[in-house]
DNA sequence: ATGTGCATGTAACTTGTTACATGATTCA
DNA sequence: TGAATCATGTAACAAGTTACATGCACAT
């Protein structure tokens, strides 16, 4: 038996998949730009992870590859998914996620604001506040980009772009929880403070 | 010049500070168990990591340590954080933290939703409401023993508690966010669903 | 001249997980 | 008798980052 399929596996699979339901392939360098520009919202790697990790997807049996060669440009191999690749994939996606072993630098830095000057906490909160507002104005504008593709309705479940849809959603409600949750702590920081001194 | 702090052994350094504060001090078993209680909804690490990093902070000169001899248990050491370590901790808790490289399973499968059959993303996604709507009473119940210690009213910004009410408020925040998004994918496959066949 | 895009890889290193290793006491 | 708590470590492995390595075409 071969090695288990990861994440990053998956993550390649469900490109390969649209590729499939496309009639077309994908190269190693393909998969690593599809992973810079939307996809990089949620899951993020380097061509130095794809390129190994094709080959032991290969070696398992879940991919395919036919070589293309190129004149004025490198030769390039195109990867597409296999019957068994899908049937993988399939298994895997309906598979409930566990809880992922936490890790997030500002619930740190927050749970140790005490140490900080009440107007150092604010400034970072503040920041933080900003640059989420500048996310959710990313994903505000994908959205009506999208909702002017569909016409303002939602597309067909069985629709690549339902999915594409649904995962911007959870970027809009994590952004604008994100907001909220900086507002909460700002007010509770200028509220508490307010009697001592001038907080600006 | 040592090697730089990580996220980890900030965390550490998070915890010897509290240590600090009340007068006590603390062993990489003691590390490990806070570890798990209530900081690893949002930071996770096995003793196997702690012990090598409370070796770096201290050849780093962040932390020192006193040996204790036990008779009944094993000996411990009983690690304390120096002046440089607040120092340099305190520096990096003002630093607002970059949006770390994301990787979220849940939003690659929503990524791949299509794939699936309308009613086994329906079972995915109320599997997934179920466990978060948990997580969310866990955190209320939280709430519910913090605000009972404090009368109700946010203790202030200089004090630990202060810190801990923030930071549940972010899973507060979150698990509402995210049972919202789960409801409104939800409600969005069986609205498109309804037309075609009988979806329960 | 310099940088960007196309195209594929490897090597060294860091971080994190799982398993190995020991050993006394206390509780069910 | 067996599991949990206290207490500290190491080793093997997996995953991910950064840097090294090559090379042509095209635009500035």
């Amino acid at each position: 038996m071969s090695t288990q399929t990861t994440a990053l596996g998956y993550t390649i699979l469900i490109l390969l998949a649209r590729c499939r339901a496309m009639g077309c392939e994908a190269s190693g360098y393909d998969i690593a730009q599809w992973l810079k520009k939307p996809v990089s919202y949620f899951w993020h790697a380097r061509h130095s992870q794809i390129y190994p990790e094709l080959a032991k997807l290969e070696a398992g049996g879940m991919v395919t590859h036919r070589l293309v060669e190129q004149q004025e440009r490198p030769d390039k191999k195109l990867y597409s998914i296999t019957d068994e690749g899908l049937r993988t994939l399939l298994a895997w996606l309906v598979e409930p996620p566990d809880f992922p072993p936490a890790r997030d630098e500002m619930s740190l830095k927050a749970y140790a604001t005490h140490l900080m000057e009440p107007q150092q906490a604010l400034e970072l909160f503040r920041e933080q506040k900003r640059r989420h507002q500048e996310r959710l104005a990313t994903y505000e504008a994908i959205r009506e980009e999208m909702d002017g593709r569909t016409g303002g309705k939602l597309p067909p479940v069985h629709s690549a772009d339902f999915s594409e849809r649904i995962t911007l959603q959870k970027g809009l409600f994590y952004e604008r929880y994100y907001i909220e949750w900086c507002d909460w702590v700002i007010e509770a920081i200028i509220r508490l403070e307010s009697r001592n001194g001038d907080l600006e």
